[in-house]
DNA sequence: ATGGTAGCACGGCTA
């Protein structure tokens, strides 16, 4: 089965992109993150055509995850209760056998920001929610825009991210807690040293390769022998048919039956 | 040079 993640930057925006990624790709199973519309304005038609069931955690203007499956979807749940503050951003379900979360992650701006520090609180209270609602003998997998680059080669240039957020100690350490937990970055061993799923839009940053990776698949031990295959699809990071693309490109995770 | 680009929604925030 193929597993995806995307943050798409706006479903309205990229529809006719994700279209034809659905179509060029058929994932299994779609994770989305930044839909940047309420949940009752999500084009459902654009997943029932191709035969997908859908849970959505939307919100107006910002934040909105969602979860597009070819299998039944069953025991939704959507917030990560008491650190919300009315942003979606973790959308969870069961589906295909798997316990699937699909998460977007705060970006933090600047250190000295509040939004750092909430980025922190959200990591923490995540860190306990996982542990307070799954068992590290379950099929689960963690998926989404996490944020953070864990190793210093998943950075254009880490000496720019020394105590900067996607790279600050503070969410390493709380990024080594979720391992210590019992969860394996699931893409690392199949992506090459390097390879990007983020560029931003300004500077230029897609054409000079200033990317950073900060979209992952997280997964308990007994997920790690099903892995097949992880890779970054990112052709759909450049314009199609003149459509502008999101600043994220999928990732794939190719999981043995 | 505190920049730059995109999206939401029409001014300013967020990434």
């Amino acid at each position: 089965m193929k597993l995806v993640t995307w943050n798409v930057n706006s479903i309205k925006a990229r529809r006719e992109v994700v279209s034809l990624y659905l179509d060029e790709h058929a994932p299994d199973v779609f994770c989305v993150q930044e839909l940047k519309m309420p949940t009752e304005k999500v084009p459902l038609d654009l997943f029932h055509e191709r035969g997908y069931e859908v849970a959505i955690f939307g919100q107006p203007r910002w934040n909105g995850v969602l979860i597009a499956s070819k299998a039944p979807i069953s025991a939704v749940h959507k917030g990560l209760p008491t650190v919300d503050e009315g942003q979606a951003r973790l959308i969870a379900c069961e589906t295909m056998g798997l316990k699937l979360v699909n998460l977007y992650c705060p970006q933090g701006q600047s250190a000295e920001s509040p939004k750092f520090i909430y980025k922190k609180r959200f990591y923490d209270r995540l860190i306990e929610w996982i542990n307070e609602t799954y068992s590290t003998e379950e099929q689960l997998i963690l998926t989404g825009d996490f944020n953070i680059a864990p190793r210093p080669i998943d950075l254009y240039d880490v000496h720019q991210f020394i105590n900067v957020p996607t790279h600050h100690p503070e969410e390493l350490s709380r990024w080594q807690q979720l391992l210590d937990w019992g969860l394996v970055d699931l893409g690392e061993e199949y992506i090459p040293d390097g390879e990007f799923t983020f560029w931003d839009y300004r500077r230029g940053a897609f054409q000079r390769n200033m990317g950073m990776r900060i979209d992952h698949f997280l997964g308990t031990y007994s997920m790690v022998e099903r892995v097949e295959n992880a890779r970054i699809i990112r052709d759909f990071r450049k314009k199609k048919n003149g459509m502008t693309a999101s600043d994220h490109a999928p990732v794939e995770l190719l999981l043995k039956d």
